[in-house]
DNA sequence: ACTATCCGCTCAATCGATTAAATACTCCCG
DNA sequence: CGGGAGTATTTAATCGATTGAGCGGATAGT
């Protein structure tokens, strides 16, 4: 590998002047700099960015860490971070820690996960990256995994109220009143909502969202119409067969996921019923699944493109802005978008 | 950030018995080790690994280059890879291009295309990895793409006869018999196939596999029942409308991808021809939609993580033992392993 | 008692850049 | 002609580690 060294030697100019034509070429004069370009090019030079760190304490880099790239939400959001990082000349260091395959489900071994943790950070930041996110795998809370570090960090897809932290997530509440609402002006009053499971806090502000959409348009909540789903298929499954058997069936259903909106369908074709003629469905989470039922579900699409590129955004806006000392965890939400497609008609039987 | 000058000063010795303490403890006498790791511990150093890599010219670390993340080939790959280097100590910088955003589909404009590549191969040699893995997205060829570096190149999902590199991929021919062979053995002996769509690698190499399967078990391959589609659901669509009102229509339909497939199911359904008691349906891919297509689809499932792995692990071969110039193009080709689920029957009719 | 060997540690050069400060040179003006 | 100003270039220190060479002291062998 050719070094400045050896461009200034052959170019018989010093190193300096070489760091300077690459650097700050006003610096130089148009003769000189010609000079020694001649030679860069001719030694097909590139600079040692390793060296360059060193000195300016400057690595250009951020860390990311996912709990789990296979997850459906991970790509676009590494696809807006990268992109974003990329346009302002950041680089990107992928940490995957598997925590599934590696801990087991449930986060329930917070002492191992702990560890993993303080592995991967630690990596990181002998490596000297400038700030890191966290991308979570199931919306999960997080708080105090990632231990003080003196870099910033955001966090998306998942929970956190560390101090000064960035968390970036979608509003869960706002979609859930939104699609309910869009029901809702399609004339549907019986809208039943199929949950995923209840500790966890999307589902808590879907609800949320659900009640208030039902609230404002004095429809009354009623509970028969909620079932308590699990996130999987067969859960939506059964709880849509409880729903259409009841002696009032809801015209519409909200299934909090297109997984359980996946087992609603079956539902419906088993018992004969049309969808959307005879039964609207909503799902979440635009799935690449969601697109392939029959009839393609309409469903609220995650901005994760948008999340990873704000999650970017303000972690270098934090890395180039060294300010205060923040206490506060800035909480970001940015919205989801209803995405129409054929599960949905206007209610004929009002 | 403390560094090791700052231990040895306040352990009361020299910066190299530092070092020796944390790389070669075996080297100092206990009680000097005890000394300088409770200063470490104190300071909460963390060694500066942009440094050590200046020095000892190693930097552990190879770049990722993938053509679209977003593609549903993507995450498993970089979840093997990075497997796979994380336990060998080594870490990835990302290089997401998104080419199919940033420079149209199909790979038109080489130009641009070769210039995107060179730009992030460049950033990625100054910051000197020690090797790079081309994650395609579409199983194109892009031999040439990647001009000669001096570090190993492994490539994957996508084709390439550079010299020297490493191509990883899957067994097309192979998987196809298999799935063809699998239809036979279930007794169907009208077996159509609707391809994607023709100058593709991977449609001719799926399609001879379909051809030979029938070829060894005397069958004979009869044109009407091949239609050629373009790989997305409609194409599967119109080519099953036309297979299934053939005279003599076929009694199993063997997609190249489960898109199509999804076409099939659809043509099916408006037939009114059940899935898999009159009709038998194999996809390919094994993307999430073929789990929640009614029935689910059985199809094959391509070695995605198994990919990635091998891909890092011989890249971290060649890294690791630098041998003799090669010239010819290492090609690896993995197993496809056939998913078995609701879409194929026995068939009844022979 | 003298040398050889070994052990534990330190000295100082080095990796490949950057950059403040020094120097060299040119030009201009009183 | 001397000196100040301005421009172009070089010198040399520095970033934070690693590591070959060297040194001093203890131990052992003859």
């Amino acid at each position: 590998m050719v070094t400045i060294k050896e461009i200034a030697k052959m170019a018989k100019v010093s190193t300096a002047t070489v760091s300077y034509v690459l650097n700050d070429p006003s610096r130089v004069s148009e003769e000189t700099r010609e000079k020694v370009m001649k030679v860069v090019k001719k030694l097909n030079y590139n600079p040692n960015s390793i060296a360059k760190s060193l000195k300016i304490k400057k690595t250009n880099t951020i860390g990311i860490i996912t709990e789990d790239v296979t997850v459906f939400t991970a790509p676009e959001i590494i696809d807006g971070i990268e992109e974003y990082a990329e346009n302002h000349n950041y680089h990107i260091i992928l940490n995957n820690i598997r925590l599934f395959k590696r801990i087991g489900n449930k986060y329930k071994d917070t002492a191992k996960f702990s560890k993993v943790i303080a592995d991967v950070t630690n990596v990181l930041a002998s490596r000297r990256v400038e700030g890191i996110i966290y991308v979570g795998a199931h919306c999960r809370d997080v708080t105090g995994v990632i231990g003080d570090l003196s870099i910033p960090v955001a966090y998306t897809y998942c929970y956190t109220t560390n101090n000064g932290a960035i968390a970036v997530n979608y509003d869960d509440e706002a979609a859930a009143y939104r699609i309910t609402e869009y029901l809702i002006e399609k004339k549907h009053q019986k809208i039943a909502i199929i949950t995923g499971l209840l500790d966890s806090m999307q589902c808590q502000d879907r609800l949320k969202g659900y009640q208030r959409a039902l609230y404002e348009r004095n429809l009354l909540f009623n509970p028969q119409y909620m079932k308590v789903g699990d996130w999987e298929r067969e859960s939506g499954y059964q709880a849509a067969k409880e729903l259409l058997s009841l002696p009032d069936p809801p015209t519409a259903i909200f299934a909090m996921n297109d997984l359980m909106a996946g087992g609603v369908i079956d539902a419906a074709n088993e018992a004969g019923i049309r969808i959307p003629e005879a039964l609207s469905l909503v799902g979440f989470d635009n799935r690449e699944c969601s697109y392939s039922y029959t009839p393609k579900l309409t469903t609220m699409a995650l901005p994760l493109n948008e999340m990873g590129k704000v999650c970017a955004q303000k972690l270098l806006d934090r890395i180039n802005n060294p300010g205060e000392d923040r206490q506060e965890t800035e909480q970001i939400k940015l919205e989801c978008e209803l995405i129409e497609r054929d599960s949905v008609a206007v209610n004929r039987r009002v």
